[in-house]
DNA sequence: CTGTTAGCGCATTCAC
DNA sequence: GTGAATGCGCTAACAG
């Protein structure tokens, strides 16, 4: 029982009206009578009519659909990004794509110019490491496409980016430890070349000093991301003997690090309190006791969800002021260096 | 500097030749001459020229995108079957949407009916939990479109099914602790209402037979995919202190029974040797050293994407006769019922 | 409220 | 090797 994709003509034809009626109907306009419209619908279904979105989205040039450009879905992060973004999107009854670039620049080029072909209304992207050049995101603007940016910051001259305040997170985080009781609290960092890892130490700094607490170099570790060094750093610190609490800005090396504790008999959190980063799941699987700040991945998801649709909405009709917008969870801001 | 879009019109004009010898350079056809080919190319760069696909799709009845369709792609297991899909489709010059169920069958039903809508070429897919109505998917099928279940299941007559073996895959990861030595292995298993848990179980229980181990029930533990249960069969397990090795059906159990027996001071994989499945990558974080079975999700992928590409190509020509695959690692079937 | 006409951008038949 | 004409399925402007 193999149909044949019906048209509206084929619904037309079996009314006996003309194929513009039936369009009307299907898309509820106003000016169509309450029996055709019944009538139309009734042998819509009768047919199995589906709409050729490709007819209709070449006829209005206009898509519904929106692009997630990112690294890979795997990482959590991302995969809880994009479910804040289909959220709103689907609300909006927009359809999202999703695009992997495996931070490949190559990749990335390449979507984003299936992207343009496929004319999407509109790109959130998390650039790859090896994008340096912007050509190719340029290009998708130029065509008058909104594109933001989350996560990776761009630094064009005139676009919206989107994170959280991670300066702000470490500060409450460390904060949070601070009023637990902790006196001595070490800091897990990362490259300092990184802003991110900056702003948490910074974040972390900042608390110690209006809580009183005096910076003790000794007690912060820069570590790269891997086990090893995370099991390195708490090697050593548990050598300083007097720590009681540790922020750390990655969760690798947290998560190393609390083994470590535990084979050596410290409890956590009750001997030494942790608390981190929560870009990984991974962290309450292993202790379900770590203190996690709730990065608002969702939140920021829907944030660049609903900006982005709101610029590809106001497309038509407004000239280009993107909205900017801050407060303490996410920064949402228009980098406007040359411009 | 915001451009419009340019058409293959504007190459034609500006090149005093027609728009239909130009869509045929642009589409390398060899009745063009290298010239105006050259000299058409060339154009389209200067001019920022991008394919209309919508308008191309529309006319030709192709779109060269495939859908995979499954809960969450948050879950390991099905980032990496989209990441073996995906390879196998770019390769092809194919594009990939996915889309989340959420494992919510009305999401299921609307994702289908705009697949349908934006005439995607084929369809692979892990159906949400709640399906037990095939009608949206029949409506697929019926528009002639070919499509692929694979991880759960589908018993509608006549469709392609691509999953592991379990019943090889446990068989084998038994084995391997026999031949290092192990000869009291136990067993996590899952509900055995669940055929996944039924092949592994069985898988296991062949290996002991073929090596003359004799079973024994005591060693087999039925969790319901927990962290406590996990625990609590780890703690049963200690009991019997002849146990040498486990074989766990599920990622969660065994890794809380792996943390429980580090905490007892037991070495994993010195005292007892533990092998499961790797549907999670967590297993790996928390112990580099746990043997686990490759668990070809990849290759899930790529053969699911190679066969519905097969499937896709070969629908203008052929008649409809899906290939049926089988080796030791992948199952690929058609269940073929009532047809 | 409904029909007529036209065209979105492209690919393809048929001429020459 | 190239041009002219046609239509994929749909929507929108203009009548009436």
């Amino acid at each position: 029982m193999k149909k044949e994709k019906a048209t509206i003509h084929d619904i037309s034809k079996s009314l006996g009206i003309d194929s513009s009626t039936v369009s009307r109907a299907l898309n509820d306009s106003p000016r169509v009578s309450k029996t055709t419209k019944d009538a139309v619908i009734q042998k819509a279904k009768e047919l199995g009519y589906q709409k050729n979105s490709l007819a209709s989205n070449l006829r209005t040039n206009k898509t519904h659909t929106i692009a997630v450009v990112l690294p890979r879905i795997s990482r959590h992060f991302f995969s809880t990004v994009i479910a804040g973004i289909e959220e709103t999107a689907y609300e909006a009854g927009y359809n999202v794509i999703i695009c992997q670039t495996l931070d490949i620049l190559d990749r990335e080029k390449k979507i984003m110019s299936t992207l343009i072909s496929n004319r999407v209304d509109g790109v959130i992207i998390s650039i790859s490491m090896e994008t340096t050049n912007y050509e190719h995101l340029e290009a998708y603007r130029n065509l008058n496409n909104p594109i933001i940016f989350f996560d990776r910051p761009c630094d064009l001259e005139n676009c919206t980016n989107i994170n959280i305040d991670n300066f702000h997170a470490s500060f409450m985080t460390t904060e949070h430890l601070i009023f637990e009781g902790c006196k001595h609290i070490a800091h897990f960092s990362g490259s300092q070349n990184i802003e991110l890892y900056r702003q948490r130490k910074n974040g972390y700094l900042a608390a110690l000093k209006k809580h009183n607490i005096k910076v003790n170099d000794h007690y912060i570790f820069e570590s790269n991301l891997s086990e090893e060094d995370g099991i390195n750093s708490a090697k050593k610190l548990l050598k300083l003997g007097t720590v009681d609490g540790l922020i750390s800005a990655n969760d690798t090396a947290a998560i190393a690090a609390m083994q470590y504790f535990k084979s050596q008999g410290i409890k956590v959190p009750e001997d030494i309190s942790v608390a981190g980063f929560n870009n990984d799941p991974i962290s309450a699987v292993i202790d379900p006791s770590l203190t996690t700040i709730n990065q608002p991945a969702f939140d920021i998801g829907k944030r660049a969800s609903s900006l982005l649709l709101e610029l590809i909405e106001s497309k038509s009709t407004n000239t280009d002021t993107p909205s900017t917008v801050l407060n303490s969870e996410l920064i949402i801001r228009n980098s406007s260096k040359k411009s």
